[in-house]
DNA sequence: ATGGTAGCCTTGCTA
């Protein structure tokens, strides 16, 4: 069984301590972490390297920044999404560990959705379809973890009248997701859990996280063979309660042998 | 009531 994180850590070095803890405690053998706000030669790797993990990221100055923790070889590492090279934003990282095509992605959030962050996010979702859909034909075992900044339904929004026109719940935004889901990808925790309402993020305004006031868009899309040996997928809060929490907290799936 | 918080550095921008 290979035990899989999803983990938007909104600053890799203003969460060390936190991450270090969680991972000691929770021992994920793989780690997709999204926001790391630094640059590849800044990463604080000796001290992740230190509780066994390898470390493979893309990073960049101040912002997004995406990286994969595991504790077997990383291999076939490629550092983007295919479909726009002029894109120089740290959002996407791909690799083979425990014999899975594992990626960490980091979907731009879109808004204000009357600027150009809106369309860019848009192009984004359609670049992931187009690259699904060959990691698809490869017919490996793939899964695809992150910070989608999609809530893809009413369910995982804590106010969905509020959040109607906001980016990460617009017709357009949830229609390009599934579209992906359409492709033949599984979303885990949705696919174990129906009906139940859980969230991933709790923004750090006002008292969000204590009347869980929050969304679920931290989401791991399975392709078949993947989704075919899917045993669990959980949302673990107790990182989001403590001293220095990121806003997101990690979700965890695991996949059998 | 266009607020509030956090993190980065660009004392504004991103989320």
């Amino acid at each position: 069984m290979v035990t899989i994180a999803t983990w938007n850590v909104n600053s890799i070095k203003a969460r060390i301590v936190n991450l270090l803890d969680w991972l000691g405690e929770a021992g994920p053998d793989v780690v997709l972490l999204q926001e790391l706000k630094c640059t590849e030669d800044t990463f604080p790797r000796l001290e992740i390297e230190a509780l066994g993990y390898r470390v493979a990221a893309v990073g960049q100055k101040s912002y997004n920044g995406v990286a994969i923790l595991s504790k077997a070889p990383i291999e076939q590492a490629v550092g983007r999404l295919p479909g726009e090279p002029e894109d120089e934003q740290a959002r996407y990282i791909e690799a083979t560990t425990f014999g899975l095509r594992v990626a960490s992605i980091y979907l731009p959030n879109g808004n204000p959705t009357n600027s150009d962050k809106y369309p860019y996010k848009l192009r984004w979702m359609a670049r992931l379809e187009s690259h699904v859909r060959d990691l698809l034909a490869s017919e490996q075992p793939v899964v695809l973890g992150g910070d989608y900044n999609i809530c893809p339904a009413d369910l995982d929004v804590h106010d969905p009248a509020g959040f109607r026109n906001d980016a990460l719940c617009r017709p357009e935004s949830r229609q390009a997701f599934r579209r992906i889901l359409n492709l033949g990808v599984t979303e885990a925790f949705r696919a174990l859990h129906p009906g139940r309402r859980a969230y991933s993020y709790w923004d750090y305004v006002g008292k969000a996280f204590d009347t869980d006031d929050g969304l679920r868009i931290d989401h791991f899309l399975l392709s078949p063979q993947a989704a075919d040996r899917l045993e669990s997928c959980e949302i673990d809060k107790r990182p989001r309660g403590r001293e220095k929490a990121s806003d997101h907290t990690p979700v965890t799936c695991t996949i059998a042998a």
